[in-house]
This record gives C-alpha cells, sequence and structure tokens, in this order.
DNA sequence: GGATGAACATACTACTGGGTATGTTGTCAA
DNA sequence: TTGACAACATACCCAGTAGTATGTTCATCC
C-alpha cells in the first residue's frame, strides 16, 4: 500500500502471497490453514511458497510482521500532532479502529500470533522471532498507554488500572476484527461512522468512574 | 457445580472429560488439540473419551453447551430482581464477568464456537447442533439487550447502534477470558474487585455520548 | 547463444491425528 | 456361577499436511 511495506513485502509476487495467507489465516486459523490452500487459493502450488518461505511459521511471522508495520504506518501522521491528551487519543484510536477494519485479515493474524505467544504455542527456534514481534506489538501499544496517562492527568480518563484499562481499550478498539463485514453499498463515511462508535465507547469506558453509584 | 449440570453431564467420569476438553481446546484451539491429547491429560485413552462421545465435533459441542448451561444458571439468580434497569444491568454484568473468570476454559470454548459458526467452518451435518448451540448463545445475549435498552430508556445508557452496542459490551465483559490469569495468593475479593473494574469501563462505554467535543 | 539462476510446478516422504474394530476388565443381576 | 453389558484400553487404518527433492521454464547476462 505504501512505500514501506516494501522492505518486507520486496515484491508483489511476496504480498499476492502475504494476502492470500492472511485471509486464510483468518478464515481457519493458524493450525488449520493448509499451506496447499493458501497455494490453492492463489491458483498455484507449495512450490511457490516453499520458494519463498521456509516454514509456515515463518509465513505467519511475516504476514504478523506486515501487519504490524501497516498499523505503525498508519499511527505515524497522527501520533505527535498538538492537542490536549484526548484529542490525541481520539485520532489515535479511531486511527487505530479504521486500520482494524481496512486491513481485517492481517490484523486478525497479528490476534492470532499474541494468542498463541500468550499460551507458548511456539517451538524454541521460532520463540526469538517471535518475541520481536510481541514486542513490537507492545511498543505500539505503549504509545497508546502514555497517551491514557497524559489524558488520566487532565482529567479525560479515570481508568483504576492501567494494564486493565489498555486491555480493555484494544479489547474495544479491536474487536471490528471478529464482527465487522462489509455491506454492499457501504461508503466510507459509513465506516467511519462505525468507528466513532467504537472510539466513543472507548472512550467512555475509559472515563467511567468507579461504582459510586447504585 | 450445580444440580442443572446432571442432566447434560450425567456422571463425574463425562464431566472430567468435558473440563480437560475445554483446558485443551483453550491451550491450543479446537483444531490443534488432539483427542490423544485430552485423553492423556486425563490419564487415560482415546478409547474412554469415543466411549462417551461419537466425534470431536460432538464433544466441542458438550463443552459448548455446558458452559451455556453455567451461564445462564448463573444469571437466573439476578435476572429479576427489582431496581433500576442500570441497577439490573449492574447486576448482570457483574455476574457475567465473574462467570467468565472462573469457568475461563468453557467460556473459552463458547467462544470458539462462535468463531468457527462465524467462519462457517462446520460441517453440514453439525451445523444444526451448532445452530441450537448459536442460538441458545443468541437469546443469552437478548437477556442483556433488552436491560440495555431499559437503561437507555432510563437514560442511564446513550449508545446509538443497539447492535454495535451490544457487541462492544460483551467484547469488554468477555475480555477476561483472554487476559485473566489467577495469582498466586489471590482472594475472592481480588477477582471481584477486578470484575467490578471491567463492569465499570462496560458502564462507561454504554454511556458516552457522540463525538460532540474535541 | 549458451549458461546460469530465479521462480515456480511436480512428485514424493514422513508423520500426525480422527475414527474404528476389537480386546479386556469389573460389576451386577438372575 | 455365569452371562451380559458398561467402561474403558489396544491396535490399526487412512486421510490430510508440513516439508523435501527434483524437474521445468523463462529471463538475463556474459
Amino acid at each position: 500500500m505504501a512505500v514501506g511495506l516494501r522492505e518486507h513485502a520486496l515484491d508483489s509476487s511476496r504480498f499476492d502471497i502475504l494476502e492470500a495467507a492472511a485471509t486464510c489465516f483468518m478464515e481457519r486459523g493458524y493450525a488449520a490453514a493448509s499451506i496447499d490452500e493458501v497455494a490453492r487459493s492463489l491458483g498455484a502450488t507449495k512450490g511457490r511458497i516453499y520458494h519463498h518461505y521456509p516454514s509456515k511459521a515463518d509465513l505467519f511471522a511475516d504476514v504478523f510482521r506486515t501487519g504490524m508495520a501497516m498499523n505503525y504506518e498508519a499511527l505515524a501522521p497522527v501520533r505527535d500532532l498538538p492537542g490536549s491528551a484526548l484529542a490525541r487519543w481520539r485520532r489515535m484510536a479511531f486511527t487505530h479502529v479504521m486500520q482494524m477494519i481496512l486491513t481485517k485479515p492481517f490484523q486478525r493474524a497479528v490476534w492470532l500470533g499474541v494468542e498463541m505467544h500468550l499460551r507458548g504455542a511456539t517451538t524454541p527456534a521460532q520463540r526469538s522471532v517471535f518475541n520481536a514481534l510481541i514486542e513490537s506489538r507492545t511498543r505500539y501499544a505503549d504509545i497508546f498507554r502514555g497517551v491514557m496517562l497524559e489524558g488520566r492527568a487532565e482529567g479525560a480518563f479515570r481508568f483504576a488500572n492501567t494494564s486493565i484499562a489498555v486491555q480493555l481499550m484494544f479489547m474495544t478498539l479491536n474487536s471490528p476484527i471478529f464482527w465487522y463485514s462489509p455491506r454492499s453499498g457501504e461508503t466510507h463515511a459509513d465506516i467511519e461512522a462505525l468507528a466513532a462508535q467504537v472510539v466513543d465507547f472507548a472512550r467512555g469506558g475509559l472515563a467511567s468512574e468507579g461504582t459510586t453509584d447504585a
């Protein structure tokens, strides 16, 4: 999509594989998605994929990496704009949600990767590669964490436990990767309205005071 | 746990299988979890499982069904108590979150089942069984939907699109099945405090007005 | 224009895992 | 006591799949 992605998706053939793989991983999950199926969806055979990737795990890792690269690229233009912490958070959150919707297959792969890492479903050899990807994702989350803390200092947010708040916020912002599916005749404005409602929910969640009323 | 579950988990041997299966499905996902592994974690072999269940899909369906049965049972005592819609919603949501935490393996299986259904990863034969389970889960969600609409009429909630609001709320309330893990020395009060923060986040999300400020 | 290598396809191996067929053990009723 | 059946264990079959080894084609460069 942008030039920066060429760093990992050197040629278009590799990127076609990445897109097909992301879709298959999304539709079947990591274990059930087969290399043959990815190849079939490309009108090709395994040979093509194993020519570019040494293993299924490496292919998946590249999908993960590409997904995170897309997120960083999308966030870059908005993360250091001026304004209140709340205004900055809102722009970042909106950008993130739009990213979840527009690159859903890749983001589902990122989700799968985090899940796999949490349950330790990786071989020791792949562990180091995975750790770097997870760390990339953690740093991305920390960007939001910083703005959230500023927002709390400003009085815009009122969450108690920061780690839980980060979890809940990303759970909300990421949720379209599970329930969003494009409608026929849907305009870009429709998608933006949808993303806005998601952002509003997350904002209300972060701003909610504790249980003080009945 | 309660007598009502005996309807589906007739004897303790079956329930042991269910618990082991739920844990394996949680740790590996549906496809990667093997019947042999479930049996191994019980100190048994496949024979025991295939004596009670005709197929892997049927075993999974029973885990799903048991998880939903647990949810209905937990919700029953609190769903028709008096009070404002907000107060009733809060009790229901809190109960739900506690349920997610305390029966996590089963709830992860329910999540997996919904995901599999959404991407159509079921054979036509299993489809009818699955449809009944999904419908059970939809009716459960509709209980919450009703209280949410009452709460909006009362002015406690301000969400725009109801379906999206239900999605976002359940995403928040269910999220502990992904990030919660018991700490050593954790008390029941600790868990309740954690659940309370989740409920507060969801409440704030449902109460958040739209983007009217900068 | 021939060699070389990238970019695949084809054919094959090894292994895992769902499912089945059959054997074994304990229990309980007649 | 014995037959019958539940509750498993054991042994086996077979389809699917990750990975490999090798063949084929086409462009490019000397």
